[in-house]
DNA sequence: CGGCAGTTTGATGTTACTCAATTTAAGTGG
DNA sequence: CCACTTAAATTGAGTAACATCAAACTGCCG
């Protein structure tokens, strides 16, 4: 993970968790405020590590990444697609090392912020808290959907899940046309997450495909029966 | 869920959440102190539902509890086992809706404190927002952990998770002789937290006693194999 | 053109589910 | 104390869902 002198803009600054932590007086192009740092990380490449030390907080500014967890025997577990604005991992603003493992799944450019200043201004700065609050809540509540849909839905459902909450935070911050979607993941990437194999990964494709559901191909999600989808993959 | 006059006293009301939220002062036995109340449920009783409006923050004081989420057709999750000294749902904390439902699966007493009282203290009372921050990071991890074993552990090994975590938090604030723990819960609990059929958590049960790894009757479980149950329950 | 990573497909195996019957345990009222 | 009731656990047989193994196919890049 190389720092990189280049000021980089991060696109989701002014919202979310970067937007409460900057005022509005930081939230300006120009070189990098000091305690404040970004790094380049290339396809493919480790963010962080479970219980790596940890400098500071590290957001994502650019591009497509993961939260996993894994088994001692390689088996490993997707815990969250990471698109630019999230924070890696909310619980290093308030410890030192990573719950869990970390990789770029696209290049990816990372904001470290200095971990004693964002507590410093989790305490004074006026709505910082609640932002982390608000990203605290949300993190256990995927979590604790995503278990939900491992231990009970079926294989379908599960992916139908998956991809209806994709496409909802993408849709969030981009414009979105003919129900179509940038999704950068391989069926590996798919299986990881929802607990199954590739191969089973690629049946239900091959079933959502031929039921006129959606189609997947070159990074690309096309959902051609939204109402089907989410009928299968809808929790309440 | 009646209110009850008599003052209940939540035996870990000196440790976690309740002890960094009450002042030495206020942990004394004596009448209740106007911005806490408490409750008695009767064993499978509801202490909360989804989506409900809650006025107070509840912490579980005597008794068993279990938070889980419930899908459209009943299939429900079981999230986490709650024991005395565990806050109910920790979200309410910042929220004015419960995220999951929670059970009671023994006579349960519940204290409730008021919201708005549990945030002034956050913000001023010295070590509560440190006590918060680690209850967050632990419930994150462990439905983090959870959702890992239910996407990508066997049933053996979802089993035996389970319960090493169960036996740890119960040791934790009791004395143990014998590798002989309390455990209240029927095999449809067990089913219910580790994704499985009741049928299949018999079959389970019924190996690890012939392999002498355990066995569970009457409520109480006995460890007769621990080194075993940890290589199959471990995620290290 | 060959090589490689990713996807698809088929055949077969395993795990866990379903359904149904039986046993065990725990009350409950006579 | 004992028949009766009921909830929970166990067992067996058959089935469905998903895994595994292996081969073929696709698109892409050097």
């Amino acid at each position: 993970m190389d720092s990189i002198s280049l000021c980089v803009t991060c696109p989701n600054r002014l919202t979310g968790f970067c937007g409460a932590l900057l005022g509005p007086d930081e939230q300006r192009d120009g070189e990098p405020s000091g305690w404040q740092r970004f790094f380049a990380v290339e396809a493919g490449a480790q963010i962080a590590t479970r219980r790596q030390q940890s400098a500071d907080v590290l957001v994502l500014c650019a591009g497509w990444a993961f939260r996993y967890f894994q088994l001692a025997d390689g088996r490993r577990q997707i815990l969250q697609f990471l698109l630019p604005g999230d924070v890696v991992s909310p619980a290093t603003i308030f410890e030192g090392n990573y719950l869990f493992s970390a990789k770029a799944l696209t290049e990816v450019v990372v904001s470290g912020f200095v971990r004693s200043e964002v507590r410093g201004r989790c305490a004074t700065r006026q709505g910082v808290q609640a932002v982390l609050a608000t990203c605290s809540i949300a993190e256990t509540r995927d979590a604790a959907e995503l278990a939900t849909v491992l231990g009970r839905c079926s294989a379908e459902e599960r992916i139908a899940y998956l991809l209806l909450r994709l496409i909802k935070r993408i849709a969030a911050g981009n414009v979105i046309r003919d129900e179509s979607y940038p999704v950068p993941l391989r069926q590996q990437h798919i299986a990881d997450a929802v607990g199954l194999t590739t191969v089973h990964v690629s049946r239900v494709f091959g079933l959502f495909r031929k039921r006129g559901i959606l189609t997947m191909s070159d990074g690309i999600l096309r959902v051609t029966d939204r109402r089907r989808l989410e009928q299968l993959g809808s929790l309440r």
